[in-house]
RNA sequence: GGCCUGGUAGUUCAGUUGGUUAGAACGCCGCCCUGUCACGGCGGAGGUCGUGGGUUCGAGUCCCAUCCAGGUCGCCA
C-alpha cells in the first residue's frame, strides 16, 4: 500500500513543533522509527532529519486508519493529522528533545511500506563496512551519518562565508585536464573527438590556481573535488575534497595568518572552542629530530633522543657500525612501561619492523635494577650517560633504535604514537596545532638517480638558500608549510616562484630540460611571461577536517557515497565493465591480463 | 605488490583440548495487551560455519590453496 500526500502539507519537522504548539491541527511526516502497539493504542516514534517525536494512534483515529496504523513497521514513510497535546508529567520522555509533547492522530496514510532490513538504522555504525556501503542510503539514515554531513555542510557553509570576507573569489576550474605524469596516478578520462587522447582529473587545482593569481584574482578560494589513482586508507579516498586557496602579494607569514583566523572561526563556530593563535611552528629539521614525523602529535611528550655519540665506537657492534656508516641510535622514554614482558617487547620488535627497523633494543628500570637486553654491552659510564640523557627514572622503559637516520625517525616516530595509544596518554579533547616549516626543497630519488621534488616543482625556495641551489640542493629549504593538528596533516601549501629564472633553476636540477618543461607545463611557463604576482597558497583536506573535528576513526564517515578498499562503490557497483560499441567510439582495445 | 586481522542466522557476536541435533542478543513471522517510549507476554521460522581441497572414525575447530573485507607498509610530486 502506498497512499498519495494530496491535500496534504507537512506543518514542520519532527523536532521543530514545542509546547507552544500545544492545541494545534498539524501534519507530521517522516520515518517509523519505532513502534509500540499496545493493542488499542499504538505509539508511534516518528523521524526525520531533526529527531523523533511521539505519534499517539487510538480510537480518535477511524476504525480504518487504526486497521492500517497496526500494520505499520519500521521505516514506512507515513503522515499523521493530528493535534498536538502536552503529555502529562508522569508520561514525559526526558530523552526526546520533544518529550513533553506528542502528536494525537486523526488520520493516518501510510506514504511507503519497507521490506525487512539489512540492518536496524539505530545500530548501523556496529554493521561490517561491506553492509553499510551496500546499504548506503540506510546508513546515511543513522544518527551519526547525519550528524557528520549536517557538519561537512555547516563547515562549508563557514569556510565560504569566512573567504568571502576576507575577499577571496570563489572560481571553478575544470574536472578535464591535460595528465602530467608527476606525483600521483591520474585518473584517466578518454576523449571520443580526439581519438587516442586523453584527459586527466585534477590531483587538485594547483595550476589553475596560480593562472589565476596571475590574472589578478588576487585570492581565489574553491571547495574543490580532487582525484588520484593511489591505494587507499582510513583516511585515504581516490576522490575527496580541498578546501583550495590562493594568494597574491603575499609571504608565508600571510598564508599562516588569514588560515590561523579561519580555523578559529571553525573551532569557535563548530565546536564552541577557542583556539589559541598564533600556533605554533617548527621547522621540518627540528619536528623530525624531535618526534621523527613531519606531522608530530604533540599531545604528548616521548621524544626522541639521540645517542649516537654515546654509543658511536662501543662494543656493540649493531650500534657501533650502525653510527660508522652515517646512521643514528636514537630513544624513546616510556614512562612506566618497565614492567613490559618479553612477550609484549616482542611486539614492539614485530611493530617497528614494519618500518624497516631491524631490531629494537630495550633498557628498563624496574625496583632500581637494570634490565636490558643489551645490557651485556653496556659499561657503567654508558649506562650512566644513557640515564641520564633519556630522564629515565624508576618504572620507565627507553627504546632504541639504531638505523640510518630515514628508518630511525619512522620506526621510532610511529613507536612514540603507538605507546601513546597503548598507555592511553592522548587527551581526546585536546587540539593541538602546528605548523610545520622550512621542508626541504628536493629528496634523492634513488630509482631515478636525481633529485624529486619535496612539494611540487613551483615551491620557492627560501631566499637564502638560492646561493647554493645547485652545490648542495639537499640542503636547500622551500618555502613551504604544513598545518597539522594532532599528528594529522590537515593541509599544506607554499609560497610558489614567480621567476622565470628560478623557475628554470628548479626544473634544470629536477633533470628537466626546458623541452621537456615546456612539454609538461607550457602554458603555465607561457602565461608566466606576462607579469606574475608573487603569490602563494594553501589546500586543506575537507573531508580529514571534518574527520578530526568529529573525532571520527575514517574519512568514510564524512562523505555520503565513499569507495571501498579497492576503490569500488558497493552501492551502484561502479566501476563496472562498458559495452564493446563504447570502447570502439573511443578506439580504445582492451589488453587485459590472462585469467589464471 | 608485501605484512597483519577477520569471514558462523538478516545484523552483531559466542562456539572448550577436533566429538551427538552449531548457540545468544537484536531483528523477522504469528497471537495477546488502552500510556508505551530499548514496552511487555506467549509461540515460531531462520545456518551448504566465505569457497575448494586435504588430514581424521569424526572438522565451524587442524593443514594447504583461494576469494572477500578491514588495517597497514610500499605508493600518495
Amino acid at each position: 500500500m502506498s497512499e498519495l500526500i494530496t491535500g496534504q502539507k507537512r506543518s514542520a519537522r519532527c523536532t521543530e513543533f514545542t509546547e507552544a504548539d500545544v492545541g494545534r491541527d498539524v501534519t507530521v511526516m517522516g520515518w517509523v522509527d519505532t513502534r509500540r502497539d499496545m493493542g488499542k493504542i499504538i505509539f508511534v516514534d516518528l523521524r526525520d532529519r531533526s529527531g523523533i517525536i511521539q505519534v499517539v494512534i487510538d480510537d480518535r483515529v477511524s476504525a480504518e486508519d487504526f486497521e492500517k496504523a497496526s500494520h505499520i513497521k519500521n521505516e514506512y514513510v507515513i503522515s499523521v493529522e493530528g493535534v498536538v497535546n502536552k503529555r502529562e508529567d508522569s508520561k514525559v520522555n526526558p530523552k526526546l528533545k520533544t518529550g513533553t509533547i506528542e502528536v494525537i492522530a486523526k488520520s493516518v496514510r501510510i506514504l511507503s511500506e519497507c521490506d525487512t532490513l539489512p540492518f536496524q538504522i539505530e545500530e548501523a555504525d556496529q554493521v561490517g563496512d561491506q553492509t553499510r556501503l551496500k546499504y548506503r542510503y540506510l546508513d546515511l539514515r543513522s544518527k551519526s551519518m547525519q550528524r557528520n554531513l549536517k557538519l561537512k555542510s555547516d563547515i562549508c557553509h563557514i569556510t565560504r562565508n569566512f573567504f568571502h570576507d576576507e575577499g577571496f573569489i570563489e572560481v571553478e576550474t575544470p574536472m578535464l585536464n591535460k595528465s602530467t605524469p608527476e606525483g600521483a596516478r591520474d585518473y584517466l578520462v578518454p576523449s571520443r573527438v580526439n581519438p587516442g587522447m586523453f584527459y586527466a582529473l585534477p590531483q587538485s587545482p594547483q595550476l589553475f590556481k596560480q593562472i589565476l593569481m596571475l590574472s589578478g584574482y588576487d585570492r581565489y578560494i574553491q571547495i574543490a573535488r580532487c582525484f588520484r589513482d593511489e591505494d587507499l586508507r582510513a583516511d585515504r579516498q581516490p576522490e575527496f575534497t580541498q578546501i583550495d586557496m590562493e594568494l597574491s602579494f603575499v609571504d608565508e607569514d600571510d598564508v599562516i595568518d588569514v588560515n590561523e583566523r579561519y580555523l578559529k572561526k571553525i573551532f569557535k563556530e563548530i565546536k564552541g572552542i577557542d583556539i589559541e593563535t598564533p600556533f605554533m611552528r617548527m621547522t621540518y629539521d627540528e619536528a623530525m629530530r624531535r618526534f621523527g614525523s613531519d606531522k608530530p602529535d604533540l599531545r604528548f611528550g616521548m621524544e626522541l633522543t639521540d645517542m649516537s655519540d654515546i654509543f658511536a665506537g662501543c662494543e656493540f657492534k649493531v650500534f657501533a657500525d650502525t653510527i660508522a656508516k652515517g646512521g643514528s641510535v636514537r630513544t624513546i622514554t616510556v614512562p612506566g612501561a618497565a614492567n613490559y614482558t618479553r612477550k609484549q617487547i616482542d611486539e614492539l620488535i614485530d611493530f617497528v619492523k614494519i618500518y624497516k627497523a631491524k631490531g629494537l633494543a630495550s633498557f628498563a628500570i624496574e625496583n632500581g635494577e637494570y634490565k636490558s637486553n643489551i645490557l651485556r654491552f653496556m659499561s657503567e659510564d654508558i649506562i650512566a650517560k644513557v640515564v641520564e640523557r633519556a630522564n629515565a627514572k624508576e618504572g620507565d622503559l627507553v627504546l632504541f633504535v639504531a638505523d640510518t637516520n630515514e628508518v630511525v625517525f619512522a620506526a621510532l616516530g610511529a613507536l612514540r604514537c603507538e605507546m601513546a595509544k597503548r598507555l592511553n596518554l592522548i587527551n581526546k579533547d585536546e587540539y593541538k596545532f602546528l605548523w610545520v616549516v622550512d621542508f626541504p626543497m628536493f629528496e634523492w630519488d634513488e630509482e631515478n638517480n636525481r633529485c624529486k621534488a619535496v612539494h611540487h616543482p613551483f615551491t620557492a625556495p627560501k631566499d637564502e638558500d638560492l646561493s647554493f641551489m645547485e652545490e648542495r640542493p639537499l640542503d636547500v629549504k622551500a618555502k613551504a608549510y604544513d598545518i597539522v593538528l594532532n599528528g594529522t596533516e590537515l593541509g599544506g601549501g607554499s609560497i610558489r616562484i614567480h621567476s622565470r629564472e628560478v623557475q628554470r633553476r628548479v626544473f634544470n636540477l629536477l633533470g628537466f630540460t626546458d623541452e621537456q618543461a615546456q612539454a609538461r607545463f607550457g602554458f603555465l611557463l607561457d602565461a608566466f611571461k606576462y607579469g606574475v604576482p608573487p603569490h602563494g597558497g594553501l589546500a586543506y583536506g575537507l573531508d580529514r577536517l571534518v574527520m578530526l573535528v568529529l573525532g571520527l576513526d575514517t574519512i568514510r564517515d564524512t562523505i555520503a557515497f565513499p569507495k571501498d578498499k579497492s576503490a569500488s562503490c558497493q552501492m551502484s557497483e561502479a566501476p563496472n565493465v562498458v559495452d564493446e560499441k563504447q570502447l570502439d567510439e573511443l578506439h580504445i582495445k582492451l589488453n587485459l591480463p590472462e585469467e589464471q
